[in-house]
DNA sequence: GAGTTTACGTCAGGGTTGTTGACTTTCCAA
DNA sequence: TTGGAAAGTCAACAACCCTGACGTAAACTC
């Protein structure tokens, strides 16, 4: 807060919020806000036969339609096993689409119907209420050191995948 | 989509980070640093049989010696029966302790061995190391601000479970 | 054109985590 | 003292994810 980042000297305040407790209750701030953060479109779905696996599913397709089974795979993190039992059922469900691809056939380009695209705002606008909330009470320098610090902590690959969402949404 | 909710408002530009893309990149970084949070620990804790529950039990024994088993459900966010597994299991390793409750003998108190304080430090050395490195990337300031917005985004009631941890640790 | 690689799907088997339901022990208050 | 509530435990089951193996079709390579 006083100056800005003094890293040159090792000792002093500077480092206040580095101290083990302060990185302890950092930890368990990224716990509860998480569970925060996951618990209104949890809500919505216990109601459905989904879970959070299938949010995350919609979401990502949502948000770069066409995407293939292999990209969500990165983008996701899981097996193609376990990204396919949620697909076969959102599939089943008339909630997402596949599409043999044209120029590789052995692609399928995945997109959301109709429906999913009403679910996936009906998840998106509980979410987003919540943050909207957050941002709104911490104020602009809150929410820029929030997503700088949040950037730092990705695993680089993650970074990167980050980066390029952020480019196509933009 | 890259309408702006915020934009509706009078203030425009003080409100860009409020934007429905703002909000959606928040989720996405949100996601993908949960990612990273957890990364560390889960690579320990694949090894031997346990899983991210058991890392979380330890980590809350930790930090509130002699806590009940009921209170732990309350910071946890399982049911008992879940956490009772854990629990379990870690008696049973002897990583964890259980006394009867001395004026209420029907509260157990929990206390971690000399071998669960080894694994929970293990643990939270991996992560604290990730945390250390975002913050000091970051700086002091987008560190005040990560955890502003956080601890907003929490539901109260956990606000409160944080808060209290806080002043213990502190 | 044969062999290899890539993308996708599926089956079998197992693990952790979570849930509900039923139970014991203990406490407390009518 | 008796009935209800609270704390904790045990058992059965479902969701989700994982590994490993196999199969198919299409693309690529030599």
């Amino acid at each position: 807060m006083a100056d800005g980042r003094g890293v040159s000297s090792q000792t002093g305040e500077n480092l206040l919020f580095l101290t083990d407790e302060q990185l302890r209750q950092a930890i368990e701030a990224m716990f509860f806000a998480y569970r925060g953060f996951t618990a209104d479109p949890d809500r919505i779905l216990v109601d459905m036969a989904y879970g959070r696996a299938h949010h995350r599913a919609i979401h990502f397709i949502n948000r770069a339609p066409g995407t293939t089974v292999n990209n969500l795979l990165g983008l996701l993190g899981v097996t193609k096993q376990s990204l396919n039992r949620v697909l076969r059922t959102l599939i089943a469900d008339g909630l997402v689409q596949s599409q043999v691809g044209k120029s590789d056939k052995r692609e399928r380009h995945l997109h959301l119907t109709e429906a999913g695209r009403t679910l996936e705002q009906t998840l998106s606008d509980a979410q987003r209420m919540r943050m909207r909330a957050a941002f709104r009470d911490a104020g602009p320098e809150a929410v820029a050191g929030f997503r700088t610090v949040l950037e730092t902590m990705m695993d680089p690959e993650m970074r990167h995948s980050y980066a390029r969402l952020k480019e196509n949404g933009a």
